[in-house]
DNA sequence: CTGAAAGCGCTTACAG
DNA sequence: CTGAAAGCGCTTACAG
């Protein structure tokens, strides 16, 4: 079944025209006879010819291929991130293809794909990271096509970003815990992120307004398993009692909620534990578990819409946006 | 910052040689007097000269890249699927690119991402569907290029696939209901796949092995959303009284347990439920859910081992992949 | 409206 | 070991 390719030559011949009236009807990049439109379209068909997209990109200088570059591509926020990205791209007036990486949250890595992205002359890049250095911050900056950041904590004002602000979501998490009286509030996190960095600003920050007192040790750093995170929890709840966490990770989130329920604490008269990204997960455990609800299939389409704009050089009135967060309150707090 | 870009004309020209001899050294394709060769690789870090790929492909018609098909990008399984892909790809023997498009379950779209992914040129496919038709299974049979189906059903055999035996996995499942002396077991599904008809046909096997009679009314057509099958789950177990639950989603599964905790129905006493897919959730759960578990990043791994297998027309003792698959038991059964 | 020709940035026989 | 040249499959001024 493997017929020779055929090529733009092929329908040129067989329609009697030159190469590049073919390629004007392919392209409608400039006016035609209608009778000679007619036959190259007929042969189109009849040949079943599909331009070949590689030379299109060489000639053309543009490869109408976007990169995206992420921490980890099995995370369910990314997934779902990546499909708002997707179905964007692949929208009637944009048809990009997406070239996906993911670094594994390593920035080493995360340079080899940018290189490789580059090499593979993509049109414009869209960027995710927990962390970021100032070298790769840097490199973004100075890249030599459009990028967009997205659902990162970043300070550049020389980048696009689409995100939420993260500082006032750890704010309104901690707030609340403190408006009810409480006085150990846990922060919980995962690994050292910038995000990181700005929600724990957040959680200061309502600490100070509220002049409550910021104990260091309410600063705790989890793991990625939710077994890890349960024996953890276990153990810790077996001697501590704090009053309310609020989690970066829903998976320590539930270990907490879990161990403590295992223990004889009660949620959430005794406990009230708040979340992050409300994932799936968060609306299926008993009782259901409060968190930090943000759009991230909208994220993902929104900042696929942005590089698009930017690729084409529209004028645009801001290219930083902040998207709405919203708690969804459930079983494990009670408001 | 945009500095013209620069191209394999400007190194040779920068280190005294000729075109093909800075190719050759890029490429290692053929011996060059390591006295140039050190020139040229001088001037190519002196530059920060980058080949072009697009370039590249169209000289050698080989892309260097693999094209991905999967049904949703936002399912946590697929997503991990992907990790294990991205990985493989990436890895130091094999450096593929992937284009990754995502279509939906929708055939229609599936016929048009699998021609924009020929026209990309890309140098095999990976493919993986929840249900597919005759039409579109030879489509894929008569590829111009390589293809490996993964984590799909499929009865063809030219076709070079890794998956698992989504038969036996519901047969061990029904039986294991059976051998317990059950009589009602629901068997939910959640939309019409290609996957569910051999679900269907293990769990019918197991009955009819047991000489217990099916009954219809017990295949149950779910929902999407958790909220929408917790809602169906609670009129339904109202009036019914299943004794047992095989479900293909998760989502489903824990609607149904929830629902029935709510009811005063025991669980597992009254009521003994098995998942599919052994997502995160399933442990999180309470009482944890117990599900099939199979190993589903390797599945990821494997497939595109294979594929650069058969682009690189390596000889291949079968094509056949099956990966074993386990019931990891939790608190939702009694064994 | 149309075609011949140059060019996109590489690789690869071919001849030496 | 090395270079000149053709070619990969398109697009796009340019001239008519």
């Amino acid at each position: 079944m493997k017929n020779k390719k055929i090529t733009i030559y092929d329908v040129a011949r067989e329609a009697g025209v030159s190469l590049a009236t073919v390629s004007r009807v392919l392209n409608k990049s400039a006016k035609v006879a209608p009778e000679k439109e007619q036959v190259v379209l007929e042969v189109i068909e009849r040949l079943n010819y599909r331009p070949n997209e590689v030379a299109r990109g060489l000639a053309r200088k543009r490869s109408t291929t976007v990169g995206v570059l992420v921490p980890e591509i099995g995370r369910l926020s990314v997934a779902e991130m990546l499909s708002g990205i997707l179905d964007t791209a692949n929208m009637e007036m944009y048809k990009y293809s997406t070239l996906i990486k993911s670094y594994a949250s390593d920035l080493d890595l995360f340079k080899t794909y940018w290189e490789d992205l580059l090499s593979n002359q993509v049109d414009g890049i869209l960027v995710m990271f927990d962390y970021i250095t100032d070298e790769i911050q840097e490199m973004i900056e100075n890249s030599p096509v459009p990028v967009v950041v997205f659902a990162s904590a970043t300070d550049s004002d020389v980048l696009a970003c689409v995100s939420i602000n993260y500082e006032q979501a750890f704010y309104d998490v901690t707030k609340y815990f403190l408006d009810a009286g409480h006085e150990d509030v846990l922060f919980c996190t995962r690994n050292y992120t910038s995000a990181l960095e700005v929600q724990k600003h957040g959680y200061m920050r309502a600490f100070s307004e509220s002049n409550k007192p910021i104990k260091e040790e309410n600063i705790l750093r989890v793991y990625r398993s939710y077994e890890e995170n349960y024996a953890f929890a276990k153990e810790y709840l077996a001697t501590k009692k704090p009053d309310a966490i609020a989690s970066t990770s829903d998976s320590a989130a539930i270990a907490f909620m879990n161990a403590a329920l295992d223990l004889g604490i009660q949620i959430p008269e005794q406990l009230e534990i708040i979340s992050f990204s409300n994932t799936k997960t968060s609306q299926m455990v008993r009782p259901g578990l409060t968190s930090v609800s943000y759009p991230i299939y909208k994220i993902g389409v929104f900042s696929m819409r942005l590089l698009t704009k930017i690729m084409r050089n529209e004028e645009l009135e801001k290219k930083n946006f902040t998207e709405a967060h919203e708690i969804i309150w459930r079983g494990s707090t009670k408001k």
